[in-house]
DNA sequence: TTTGCGCCTTCCATCTTCCGGAAGCCCTTC
DNA sequence: GAAGGGCTTCCGGAAGATGGAAGGCGCAAA
């Protein structure tokens, strides 16, 4: 294949992996990273001589342990997850319902955590998952304080998810700028019907926001406020904490 | 390199980070993984350019966000994780402990997840990190109905960590023994001082004990076993999810 | 039993690509 | 202004990657 490196071409093999394609054999390897079959079969036997891919008893390979190891050591996992994580948990369990810690990764939402009981609703996020920035309450506020030529360039590009999705950029942009002044995003039934959501932002050491965290509830409930402020308070110990660390080491 | 296929030098330098070295400059990932600086400074490159390593701008490099994403569609990840946590979750809440999902990987327990509100005890384990099998709860579990030569050889290398750590291996043995009767395993101080735990084994599809879910409690608490309905509890339901699932498909 | 098929594995002559010492650059420190 | 640490670029020689082809294996239909 012209162009790749054989670095690139072995990596091209991981990306044939994604969530609708969690296991693969060979021949789909092959055909979704664009390799002759024989080149496929040597780079993937070297990925997993190396635990990046384990083979399944069924032929199929999937991702392996070292690389899910070595994932856990990003910056995203252990300066923002692991800092708020037990935030997250009193906050799941002081409201009870589906907590969400994200980050803005281009147009889109990258959820870094799900929380929720047994009981919790169900929703369409998973850890590692992304979702539009304009339907999602951490989106809006993610979007809220994003740079003005990136908001410029989500609001170009506003596609309907519900019958309740914003789609005018201006209605947005006015959403937008109520968010900065409240601190607080709201979404109801726009990503999903029978859910609302509120967010608010987390700022980082830098002062800027980073992140954004957030309660998911049915829509029918009435007092969907009441998990505001412990939303509120839960956002700005992360920040605190975020603020405290700045550069911190290991664990 | 003798040896060394160009993937593998490539993932070598992905070797040179653990949870230790997070962040490491060039020169320093080109000592840990044994290759000249130009050969690494090339690897480095590529492997930021694919977002497998990012670079910070005090000038080293740390994991990248691409390889959490993939780390997240690990089997380990979706099938256990994923599975396990609303379940870990309302124990963590009902408890109010640190809870604990753990897997056996040789003589080591690999911890999946971690839970803890702001005010559980603080421990020393951590996603991703590995502790001693028999001298933590989740470790005991596990090494009870693990196979009979993998048990043997950990009897053989019984290391001490406190005072109370048992070392005697007939007297582990025992234990063993013990836990497989009552299904339930114990520790009092045998890792840190201070702490005890409980842990009780998770099966899968097969019907093995594949996993196992503990407690970590402040060893002056007089009502140790007050979580252990909880916690059998939430073993129970994490086992009969994995069973009902046996080879779902994506979320 | 034979034939066909899908999938995996191995082989090896060819040639693309990687290797890495050396030289140069840009800071900071003394 | 010289020394030193760290990073980046270069390029000829050498090494390793490539991938078509052929063979193996298990299964199902004829």
């Amino acid at each position: 294949m012209a162009g790749r490196s054989v670095t690139l071409r072995a990596l091209s093999i991981l990306d044939a992996f994604d969530v609708r394609h969690r296991r693969l054999n060979l021949t789909e390897i092959a055909r979704r990273s664009n390799l002759p079959l024989a080149t496929a079969h040597r780079h993937v036997q070297e990925l997993v001589d190396w635990h990046a891919l384990e083979r399944r008893a069924d032929g199929t390979y999937q991702i392996g342990t070292r690389l899910w190891h070595l994932g856990l050591l990003s910056a995203m996992h252990v300066e923002l997850r692991e800092a708020a994580l037990p935030y997250l948990q009193d906050l799941c369990a002081v409201t009870g319902d589906t907590v969400h810690l994200a980050v803005r990764d281009g147009f889109k939402a990258l959820y870094v955590e799900r929380l929720g009981g047994v009981r919790s609703v169900r929703v369409v996020s998973r850890p590692g998952g992304t979702l539009p920035l304009h339907a999602t309450a951490v989106g809006k506020a993610l979007l809220a304080w994003a740079p003005a030529d990136e908001q410029r360039a989500a609001l170009s590009r506003l596609e309907r998810l519900t019958p309740y999705t914003v789609v005018d950029p201006t209605r947005l942009a006015a959403q937008l700028a109520e968010i900065r002044r409240t601190e607080v995003a709201w979404t109801r039934e726009e990503m999903t019907l029978g859910a609302a959501s509120v967010a608010v932002g987390v700022t980082g050491a830098a002062g800027s926001v980073v992140a954004a965290v957030g309660l998911v509830i049915p829509s029918h409930r009435t007092n969907v406020g009441s998990g505001l402020p412990a939303l509120r308070a839960a956002a700005s110990a992360i920040s605190a904490h975020l603020r405290s660390r700045r550069s911190a080491g290991a664990a």
